[in-house]
DNA sequence: AAAAATACCTGACTAAAGTCAGGTAATGCA
DNA sequence: TGCATTACCTGACTTTAGTCAGGTATTTTT
């Protein structure tokens, strides 16, 4: 990495912390300390939140969050209630008042965001919203974390339920998990194979897995992104992360089947340098075969 | 402004206010109070800041700071020296210490920034550091303030100085203000004229003029923007803010003149609507003379 | 030379943020 | 059924941040 980019990167802090973070947080308190306005904010984004989903997000001690809730309850903007499924639990929500306060601090958002823009001439503020739009993506996407897990993992499961779905409505002959070349979680567990999964702020969104044929081969399978999470390098990572695997095991040869309905997938799998071979299996639902010497 | 905008800069302030905000906190306190490690940087950016300008530069009272400065004597990392030039103020040394504890700071924020672009392939990272620049710059355009003031204002000498040290090299034949259509302070000076003066964060990086001509006309003069802050649109707005007071003024028609050097200036005249037009004066160092009708 | 202004300091506050050690009620599990 | 766990609460702190009203030394102005 250049000092070049590292500096940028530093100069960007400074300045965003500075203008945003300053203003935001002035804007933001009216006449309430900053913990409770923030509380309000989040608790607005629904309907109710648990107050543990509360202290995760938000990071605050139980005993503090606890006193700002019912600090806010003093002041009638929350109501705090017992959860009916779980009775230790407790549920917040927004008075009606409350709801008022979530607006404000929407308004005053939303004014903020304005004041950043209004400045500029119409081109330029097209650029800066472009430009942010881009940083935002690609923060995110630095922050996506791989790790290998668990196949059986109900994260794991989940992805992989998602991954099926997708192949049921991409492929012209639909998908029968069944038919298609399926391996259990026992083959994808070291060191028979690796899962792997992408996690977003804690939220699966990617999974892989490396599952070895022989001494010297393993194969790559089930390589998903949610759609949510594509265009930020995920399967790449993936990709990187499943190959280093494979390596480490003392791979020679990695192999990878695909359907032609995924055509992005084939493209990547030309750039990272998999050559296209003949059919190696008998998976029904396979057009093409790849490998790539590690 | 579209809502898509707005969204788009709220989602962008929210991302990197927690992802660069947060993590910058509990990198760069390192067991020392947030207040406590800014004053190190600041102090650290220069050989030696008195006391006054870090009491401006970080926004804190005068008691505070001074306690601050207290605290970090004690632990061994500053000394507070009574300034020589006058003996009222005192100036803000780091001692080798101090020297140490900056210098990791700086470490840190070097690994900060590193980590947000280590995830990333060699591609994103070049996108996300130009994405960056390009936020970074537009920000800072959209806090420029431009602001009708006094002519002979300290600021204002500064600007026209610059302007005129610019001419100088500029021109073939050099410039010499005396000759080149001076105008006083008295005529910038409402009624007779306006200056206007761009600053960011509170330092002069432009300025511009309009001088009534008669009852219906003006004239535009001494259009001004420092190197460091080209590119971000300082000339139009204040352009904009010129012709806003011409319209107000109930001038029908505005002039200008400008020399062959000035190709910039001249793009930016033509953007604006203006039309070349006959020589109106007999300024020795025009070339072209424009007007718009407001 | 006296008066006014300045630059900083000290003491005495307050509010906000955060921590920690118990405590109680509800639930899950052996 | 009883014991461990959990989800949250309360009380008793500490630290950080910030404010404000004087006070002292120095310089500038008159």
């Amino acid at each position: 990495m250049q000092n070049e980019e590292i500096g940028q990167v530093r100069r960007f802090n400074r300045v965003v912390t500075q203008r945003v973070g300053a203003l935001q947080d002035s804007y933001l308190s009216r006449g309430r300390p900053l913990g409770e306005a923030r509380l309000i904010f989040e608790a607005g984004l629904s309907e109710s939140v648990d107050v543990s989903s509360l202290r995760q997000r938000l990071g605050l001690d139980s005993g503090y969050l606890s006193r700002l809730l019912r600090s806010l309850e003093g002041q009638g903007v929350v109501e705090v209630r017992r959860k009916a499924a779980d009775g230790r639990a407790r549920q917040v929500h927004l008075t009606q008042k409350g709801r008022g306060e979530f607006e404000t601090y929407n308004v005053l958002s939303d004014q903020l965001a304005a004041s950043l823009l209004s400045p500029l001439q119409p081109a330029q503020r097209t650029r800066l919203v472009a430009a942010m739009a881009e940083v935002e993506r690609l923060l995110r996407a630095s922050t996506v974390e791989i790790a290998v897990e668990p196949a059986d993992s109900a994260d794991a499961r989940w992805c992989l339920e998602q991954y099926y779905a997708e192949l049921t409505e991409r492929f012209e002959a639909g998908f029968d998990p069944l038919l298609g070349n399926t391996f259990h979680a026992a083959e994808m567990t070291p060191p028979a194979g690796w899962f792997v999964l992408a996690r977003l702020d804690g939220v699966p969104i990617g999974c892989g897995a490396l599952k070895a044929l022989d001494a010297d081969s393993g194969e790559i399978k089930r390589v998903w992104t949610a759609p949510e999470a594509r265009g930020m390098g995920v399967a790449s990572r993936l990709m990187d992360r499943l190959e280093a695997l494979g390596r480490e095991a003392g791979f020679k040869i990695l192999q990878l089947d695909t359907n032609k309905a995924l055509s992005e997938a084939h493209a990547l799998y030309r750039k990272r340098g998999y050559r296209e071979i003949g059919r190696y299996n008998d998976n029904p639902y396979a057009h093409h075969w790849f490998e790539k010497a590690l």
